[in-house]
DNA sequence: ATGACAATCAGAGATTGA
């Protein structure tokens, strides 16, 4: 079963984009962030007419998160648990079924700047809210995973110019220990137990032409419980999206499951 | 660097992103 990850920044202008890469890379399941639209906005006849089932959950203008599954899914649920008042669309989950069943989270964990302030508040409080949640899952003993746009830099190696984010809410010393916390539960990161070591990115901004300089930082993961670990085969980022027409400024990340 | 670049909503330019 191949699983992927892609922040579209955008469905309305990155539809071609998306159907493209969809079409080359036949992932059984894309988990998209900031969609940005309403989910009745969303174009979901244009990916069921490719035979994928569509789940979002959406809003107006920004973030946004969704499912594009070609295998049955079971138990959809929306919104990150824990906080009933907050109205950002950042978490769906669902269980696949494939030869054996998966619960997929996709998620778009806030970018939190200007740190200090409330968004970087916002940003601690709902990666509280996410290690509950990944507790859970650890706790069930099944295959599971938790992947999107994490917008935390792990450690330095995760970026070309380290040095220029160290003020930056996805580099500062709480958002890497927050991340850290969840990933001591239990979770593998799926790219960099395959590919360790560094110069591996998965966002490079539209400005002062860093991708051409290859000025990335590596945001986008793959989390897995123990159980869904066993199963990993391939995890791989599809670099070459970001130097087509009109691309976002993320690129996918995809895995392939023995599932 | 009050910078750049892109998307959204709106129908200009502010807001957000990372």
């Amino acid at each position: 079963m191949k699983i992927a990850t892609f922040n579209i920044n955008g469905i309305k202008a990155r539809i071609e984009a998306l159907t493209v890469w969809l079409q080359e890379t036949q992932p059984d399941v894309a988990l998209l962030q900031e969609i940005k639209s309403l989910d009745e906005k969303f174009p979901r006849e244009h990916f069921e007419n490719m035979g994928y089932r569509v789940e979002t959950h959406g809003q107006k203008s920004f973030n946004g998160v969704a499912i594009l599954s070609k295998l049955p899914l079971e138990d959809i649920t929306r919104g990150l648990p824990g906080d009933d008042s907050d109205e950002q669309a950042r978490w769906i989950e669902a269980t696949v079924i494939g030869k054996l069943p998966i619960r997929v989270c996709g998620l778009y964990l806030p970018n939190g700047n200007p740190a200090p302030g409330p968004k970087y508040d916002y940003k601690l409080d709902w990666m509280r809210r996410l290690k509950v949640r990944a507790q859970q899952l650890i706790n069930a003993e099944e295959p599971a995973l938790m992947a999107g746009d994490y917008n935390i830099i792990a450690q330095p190696e995760d970026a070309a110019t380290p040095q220029a984010w160290l003020l930056d809410a996805l580099h500062l010393p709480q958002s890497r220990a927050a991340f850290r916390d969840i990933m001591n539960l239990g979770f593998t990161e799926a790219h960099k137990s395959l590919h360790p070591g560094p110069g591996h990115y998965s966002f490079w901004d539209y400005q002062a032409g860093s991708w051409q300089r290859n000025n990335g930082i590596r945001i986008d993961h793959f989390l897995l419980t123990p159980s869904c670990a066993d199963l990993l085969l391939e995890c791989e980022v599809d670099i070459a999206i970001r130097g087509r027409e009109r691309p976002s400024d993320h690129v996918p990340v995809w895995v392939q499951l023995d599932s």
